[in-house]
DNA sequence: GACCTGCTGCGGGCTG
């Protein structure tokens, strides 16, 4: 039977309405799996190629939506994507009589009201509204989700490595918990070099199908390069750029908020200049909701009209934003995954290729940019980050559940956390460790034989904050004459007077309110960029491996236009005074008159650790990760020693890892509720995410090859 | 340590 014939008829009335010329490779697979069996699926294909749809059209045709109790839950990272998603599975329900109902924070709540009386259809959600309904009204969520047949997580992509995702992980077992029977998990997924992570998502990852549909496209790249020797962008580049997309439509990801701002207003000043388009919008986290709506509108707008929006991540996700014909990076992209859904925004049209344009300021940002296009052309990806010792959400989860238990004895908190497939890994006899020491700091309680949330516990489990297991930064709110313009964070040049770049416009500052935490502005002509974090995240080991691998051939690269050609030989030629012979054991090492400078070509973490280590045998070096390098200075030691300090005593470090913590009482800041763990689980915590002790000790074996 | 993401209950004021 074909994939059409599966479905019911209801469904199959609103494919043949809706005038589809066929179904799309993984709608075609996905319809007939899940037709079939009860089993759990991650469907995997690149973004707009009908996801929704390949798990929505069969669990509509399958599920039976006369029972009371809301059948299909879908869970997603973001209210904006829900939003979208509302449209188009009402879209699909409504002929059905299936209703469907929004519940995130910013969701109606009258709405919310009704569903609660009369629970039934299909219901989205995001995983914090998921956990304030288990911590505040636990009986919701056996009335609503009781008898649930099926869970569709979006972008299940976004939530792999990360506490989020072993929150949300924790939060489908509990639902699994309160099910009568037990419903089926559909992830739907971007595509991903490995998908053992995403399948632990369904609680039994052996019994979990991926279906992949690998089809990529074909994409142009090309690379150029120019040097930027001051602090701002070097104008030769914005005029290239302008020129080069002043006629497409054109997303540019420049890594950073404030260089986005940079760009965009850039740009918006070259166009003016020579009567070109005024569509040059910025778009990332601390640009106000309501214009970064406006801008995403503009860009799917049917009307065809060219623009360039200058973002940081908040356009890698899947918001609907239409195609665009090209994409721009500016220096490299931390990372391949990355890379991958930038390049996933362009060239929608079928048929169209689409081109990736890769612009490079500084020499080593070319030679990182090359090695990772190179990777993605193999076909690598970086390795999800595997999280199976999460005790900080441990904790947390042991809040939630004790107050959503109302009352749970010490045994039965231990054992249902033990049976949570989020916390499997972890011992029962940690948990128990976990549980008491929360007793000890007042966070539980002992009341008879029951445990309840105790006087410390309360002002945390009560707090707005508990929901999320994230931590959110403290932002000042910028505002024109009423209208809201954006949210920046306080800096030391947040002053009056002062101009500030922010939504691709020039502002000046007029007046700083720090108590209402507000800043008046009124538009201005000229100004500096914002001043918000620096730039550079964790690149992985397999990147700068390449970067060494470049180097140390003669390989020509058609991709580079003739000055990145010029830049790659250049620096060729500094690296070829190194006799390397093995370059999977060896490293090269400059010697100086007063300085010695080590290129391990490794990751940030293993670099990290790196450092740490040899700081701790007294020999104090400078680490730069975008060149992987470390500079020692005074006194050059034995390189061979170097080597042998790689490996102190387990005894050592772990009290040279709680010095660390003291000292550096920020390092976890990431990892909201690890604060409350005993040290000793702060410590673990610390080696699992922070360092690489691992990759680091390699390097014992690793031979320094010098050369002056 | 780049970029992101999310949330309650309750009371007061306003609108229809």
């Amino acid at each position: 039977m074909s994939a059409f014939e599966l479905l019911s008829p209801a469904v199959r009335k609103f494919v043949r309405d809706k005038r589809w010329e066929g179904f799309r490779d993984i709608q075609s697979a996905a319809i007939k799996r899940i037709m079939g069996d009860e089993g759990h699926y991650i469907l995997a294909s690149r973004t707009a190629s009908g996801k929704t749809e390949a798990a929505f059209l069969p669990i509509l045709s399958k599920v039976d939506f006369n029972k009371r109790g809301v059948a299909v839950l879908y869970i997603s990272p973001l209210i904006a994507l829900i939003n979208d998603q509302f449209i188009r599975v009402e879209d699909l329900c409504g002929d059905m009589e299936i209703l469907v109902t929004k519940w995130h924070g910013e969701a109606s709540r009258s709405l919310k009201g009704k569903l609660l009386k009369d629970p039934q259809g299909v219901v989205l959600i995001t995983p914090e509204s998921l956990e304030a309904m288990f911590a505040n009204k636990p009986y919701d969520v056996k009335n609503l989700f009781s008898s649930l047949k099926y869970v569709v997580i979006d972008e299940i992509h976004s939530f792999i490595g990360s506490d989020r995702g072993v929150h949300l992980k924790s939060l489908l077992s509990r639902l699994q918990g309160v099910n009568t029977g037990s419903f089926s998990v559909v992830g739907l997924s971007a595509t991903l070099g490995d998908f053992s992570e995403a399948k632990k998502f369904t609680g039994s990852a052996e019994k979990t199908v991926v279906l992949r549909d690998p089809a990529s496209k074909d994409l142009d790249a090309v690379f150029k390069y120019f040097e930027q020797t001051g602090h701002v962008l070097p104008l030769d580049l914005l005029k290239d750029l302008y020129r080069e997309t002043r006629d497409s439509k054109v997303l540019v990801f420049p890594n950073s908020r404030g260089k986005a701002e940079e760009v965009a207003v850039s740009l918006m000043k070259i166009s003016e200049r020579v009567g070109g388009h005024a569509n040059y919008f910025s778009h990332h986290s601390s640009v106000d909701k309501q214009v970064r709506e406006y801008v995403e509108e503009f860009a799917k707008s049917k009307v065809r009209r060219n623009f360039t929006i200058a973002c940081t991540s908040t356009l890698e996700l899947g918001i609907d934003i239409g195609s665009v014909d090209q994409v721009v990076q500016l220096d490299a992209a931390h990372s391949i995954a990355s890379l991958i859904q930038r390049v996933g925004r362009s060239g929608r049209r079928e048929g169209a290729k689409s081109r990736l344009l890769l612009y490079a300021t500084s020499p080593w940002s070319l030679l990182q940019s090359l090695a990772g296009w190179l990777l993605y052309l193999e076909g690598f990806i970086e390795p999800p980050e595997v999280i199976d010792h999460p005790y900080d959400i441990l904790l947390h989860q042991a809040l939630s559940v004790t107050k959503e238990r109302l009352g749970i004895t010490k045994k039965e908190l231990v054992a249902e956390l033990k049976h949570n497939y989020a916390f499997e890994l972890i011992e029962e006899a940690e948990i128990m460790e976990v549980v008491e020491h929360l007793i000890a700091i007042d966070f539980l309680e002992e009341l008879g034989r029951e445990l309840i949330i105790g006087v410390e516990g309360e002002k945390i489990v009560n707090g707005r904050d508990f929901y999320t297991v994230f931590n959110a930064q403290s932002y000042y709110k910028v505002v024109s004459s009423g209208t809201g313009i954006g949210q920046i964070p306080f800096t030391a040049q947040v002053r009056e007077n002062e101009n500030i770049l922010l939504a691709a416009k020039i502002w000046k500052i007029r007046f700083v309110d720090h108590d209402a935490k507000k800043i008046e502005v009124v538009p201005a002509n000229d100004g500096r960029k914002p001043l918000f974090f620096g730039e550079g995240g964790d690149v992985h080991p397999r990147i700068r491996e390449k970067m060494m691998e470049i180097l140390f051939n003669e390989e020509l690269f058609g991709v580079l236009d003739e000055n990145s050609a010029r830049e790659i030989d250049k620096i060729r030629r500094e690296f070829h005074v190194f006799p390397l012979t093995e370059l999977g054991l060896q490293r090269p090492m400059l010697i100086g008159a007063k300085e010695l400078d080590l290129y391990s070509f490794t990751g940030s973490r293993i670099n990290r650790t790196l450092s740490f280590l040899w700081g701790l045998s007294g020999v104090e070096v400078r680490l730069d990760d975008e060149q992987s390098r470390f500079g020692v200075e005074g006194a050059v030691p034995d390189v061979g020693a170097l080597s042998k300090l790689l490996v102190p005593s387990l005894d050592d470090l772990d009290f040279h890892l709680e010095n660390f913590i003291y000292a550096h009482p920020d390092v976890l800041s990431g990892a909201k509720w690890a604060v409350y763990l005993p040290v000793k689980y702060r410590l673990r915590l610390l080696k699992l995410r922070y360092f690489d002790f691992e990759g680091a000790e390699r390097f014992k074996d690793y031979s320094w090859v010098g050369a002056r």
